[in-house]
DNA sequence: TCGCGTTTGTAACGGCGTGTAACAACGGGT
DNA sequence: ACCCGTTGTTACACGCCGTTACAAACGCGA
């Protein structure tokens, strides 16, 4: 863990700060949690920071004011982690100061693609592996990542949102098979009834845009009675 | 509200008054209201303010007058509330010597910015890298912040205040999924009541000035379900 | 190898979310 | 007062996607 990328994470929730940090350290990053703002002080004299994730709504000095007094003497990268409704709204569109935010209840991947954002803006140097690009090459095709488009050479394919959704889960995670639970989980937040034939569908849907014979599939294997598994090796730009 | 930042707000008419009260506790500010220029003294000697928000238009000593006298004794951050946004209102205000005005009626949105910025700016150790970077650029377009118009080349593409509004929060916020309940708060101040089309008809007249193919957006896309998404990547000047 | 139960593929249908034209209401400017 | 641009409302068309139904593929035991 020595030379991870470290992350303090400023959370005064006990149940949140260890969700947090276990998250954050399956990805591979050194992880400590400070309670409030006066221990994040400590921690952060004790040994720096390459990130911050901070949550707004604490006793005590709230978010805001941390994130401004630390915008007044560095440029620590900081993540904001806010209550959802008025506190977002808040935030949107005006200058807080933080580098990006995300929602509680916040939605685990979209917390370390945020992250992994925001590092790769404030740290050049660390291209991670396993990262989130914003255009992802495999077999004849490209993944914008940002604009969600799809491309077979300079022709577009459409993709609905769903589409879109799915395909960006198995985009990222090729070469592991997907269940029908984890697939619904990831693309929709909720978990998987017996007999919802809905994923299947929605593959075969799939399918039929990506593959180039979808009777015959070679991108996306259906594995009998665990899942779906892509193939592809996935590239970035 | 001890620590919070002190906001004094000059403005005659009660029920503004009380509105931009509500609407600055609600940033967390500490605010006081005085309703005419010798109530803003007695509330200053009472108690000095970080920051003083001034209406133009009142009866008795009008906002030019107390700016003036505000910049003759010392540097105050002021920002001036405008009748309209006429260009001579404008000018005489930043002459006076006051760091920002908002036109009304003024976007509760806007009006928080201009304050934050003010405040950031008041407080020189806080430069931030982003600077007041008030053009915007992103695919083929240019939104310049300061004068609310939007440039393709050198053509300009008429927005109306709604259009405005409703692209400066999305490219506020690109590559992120906006709910139509966020798009209502950001941009009217409103919550969203279900059956509410309003939004999508909004954005629905936004593409058709935007978008190079209206009938395919790429520069917003819709996230079934969830709401809008601006894709472009947003770079300053 | 065959047969049968189970799992998966996908066409077809329908509910519903979204796009947008048309109309109404509103307000600022003259 | 009128005009005209803007915005909200309504109505309808369309496409997405969940459900259903049935066919095809698979796997296991005989």
């Amino acid at each position: 863990m020595n030379g991870a990328i470290s992350i303090l994470v400023v959370e005064d929730d006990r149940e949140i700060g260890a969700l947090l940090k276990m998250l954050l350290e399956r990805e591979g990053y050194g992880v400590s949690v400070a309670r409030s703002g006066s221990e994040m002080d400590v921690a952060l004299a004790d040994k720096p920071a390459d990130l911050m994730l901070l949550d707004v709504m604490m006793p005590g000095e709230d978010g805001f004011s941390i994130c401004r007094r630390m915008r007044a003497t560095g440029n620590l990268p900081i993540v904001m982690l806010t209550a959802r409704g008025d506190d977002i709204d808040r935030i949107i569109g005006l200058e807080l100061g933080a580098d990006d935010y995300v929602a509680k209840p916040f939605n685990p991947r979209e917390l370390i693609a945020r992250i992994r954002a925001v590092l790769r803006r404030s740290v050049p140097a660390i291209t991670d592996a396993n990262g989130s690009g914003t255009r992802l090459r495999f077999d004849r095709l490209v993944l914008d990542v940002d604009s969600r488009r799809l491309f077979e050479g300079d022709r577009e394919i459409e993709l609905s949102t769903g589409d879109y959704d799915l395909l960006y889960v198995l985009v990222h995670n090729p070469q592991r098979v997907l269940s029908r639970d984890q697939l619904m989980d990831l693309t929709r937040g909720r978990s998987w009834e017996a007999f919802d034939r809905s994923i299947d569908v929605a593959l075969s849907r799939l399918r039929r845009k990506v593959e180039a014979d979808p009777s015959q599939p070679v991108l996306i294997k259906t594995v009998r009675n665990a899942g779906y598994m892509f193939t592809a090796i996935v590239s970035k730009v």
